[in-house]
DNA sequence: CCTTCAGGTTAACGACCGCTAACCTCCCTG
DNA sequence: CAGGGAGGTTAGCGGTCGTTAACCTGAAGG
């Protein structure tokens, strides 16, 4: 019983190498050779791991949205099975630092996340909606814990902006341009974020 | 003499209408065609008004680009030309209004601003990039005059989270999902921009 | 040793897309 | 009232792209 001694899956491979490339210049400005390219081997070859151009991005947003969500999910019941019942703040606190890891981490994923869902089939983009907003609802529920004054209109607004401000480290100068390093990005990260939702929540 | 009786030009109709399309389907996935048939007219007449797809969103990066750094350095100097000399948290919030104004005024604007950059031919790029850099970078020298402890590459950072807050009105849900109106939304991310920066200024 | 099959290859097809060519038709103006 | 340019039209070309077809190969298994 072999376990995990092989390297990533070749559909791991494709799957990041087109994750990288879409981020970088979109869904339809990329094509099935480059992405072949990117893996060693050419063209048409990769249909034999994927149905086709379309359910290669599909499998990309549909797991990153299960992803955050279920990370999500994780974060608030491992903050309820604590002593003392949940602590808003830290649930909050939690959640930031989630998110922030994967956007540091996973840029092109998260890229792609909010800008290529309109290419997807009628049923994916369903279901990727439908996880988007439930990751969504956890979030403004938890904030509106915190900050018991915001109404639900206001609370998801806030979400959506701090979200837009996470989401910001893509963007960031490609150049030598001195930056905070990763640890020094996420504090900054962080307390901007708690910053946000402290001044939405102060009527 | 008729002094603005006409309404927009031809031109202006364009490219308004290609803005939206850029912006819900991506530079590549809009043809001419469509971009024809939203002003009326079929594919090829769109090259009596311009050199080609490339132009129009050559022009549309630019004239947004262009336009945010003239707002701001106009805010600037009204700020500057008061009697009591500037007051950085005056111009700050003069920086944001304006900001805000264009976020929710001209989403798809927004919207192409910061993902089909890539798609310019290289001078043109050149040229946006070299309009962002200096709104950018106004913006980081009223930060730190209103947050002195700031480090310049952490100001940098934090001005572009802002960005990222406040342009993220364009992923609001579309369906009859109760949002806060216009100037309710305005005084929100307002607020929320303040807090974020503050939070960052406190190290 | 023969078979099978996963995982490649190249060739090619059909659709689409950006753009040009050629032509038409008002409307303005000398 | 000629004529010319601004602003359209349709037909079609050349290239690209996603996808399929047909074929090849090396390794595993009975």
């Amino acid at each position: 019983m072999a376990t995990r001694t092989d390297g990533p899956t070749r559909r791991e491979q494709i799957l990041k190498e087109a994750a990288r490339l879409f981020a970088e210049r979109g869904f339809h400005g990329v094509g099935v050779d480059e992405i072949g390219a990117a893996v060693g081997i050419s063209g048409p070859g990769l249909y034999r791991h994927f149905a086709g151009k379309d359910a290669m991005l599909a499998e990309l947003l549909v797991g990153i949205s299960g992803q955050l969500l279920t990370g999500a999910r994780r974060r608030v019941a491992e903050a309820d099975g604590g002593p003392a019942g949940r602590n808003p703040e830290e649930v909050l606190d939690s959640l930031i630092e989630g998110h922030i890891d994967f956007a540091l981490d996973d840029r092109p994923l998260i890229t792609l996340h909010d800008r290529e869902l309109d290419r997807l089939r009628d049923s994916d983009r369903k279901l990727v909606r439908q996880l988007q907003r439930q990751y969504v609802e956890l979030w403004v529920e938890i904030v509106r814990e915190v900050y018991p004054g915001l109404a639900e209109p206001t609370a998801r607004s806030a979400v959506h902006s701090v979200f837009g401000l996470l989401n910001s480290t893509p963007h960031l100068g490609r150049p030598g341009s001195a930056l905070p390093g990763r640890d020094a990005m996420a504090t900054l990260l962080h307390r901007m974020a708690r910053g946000a939702f402290s001044a939405a929540g102060k009527d």
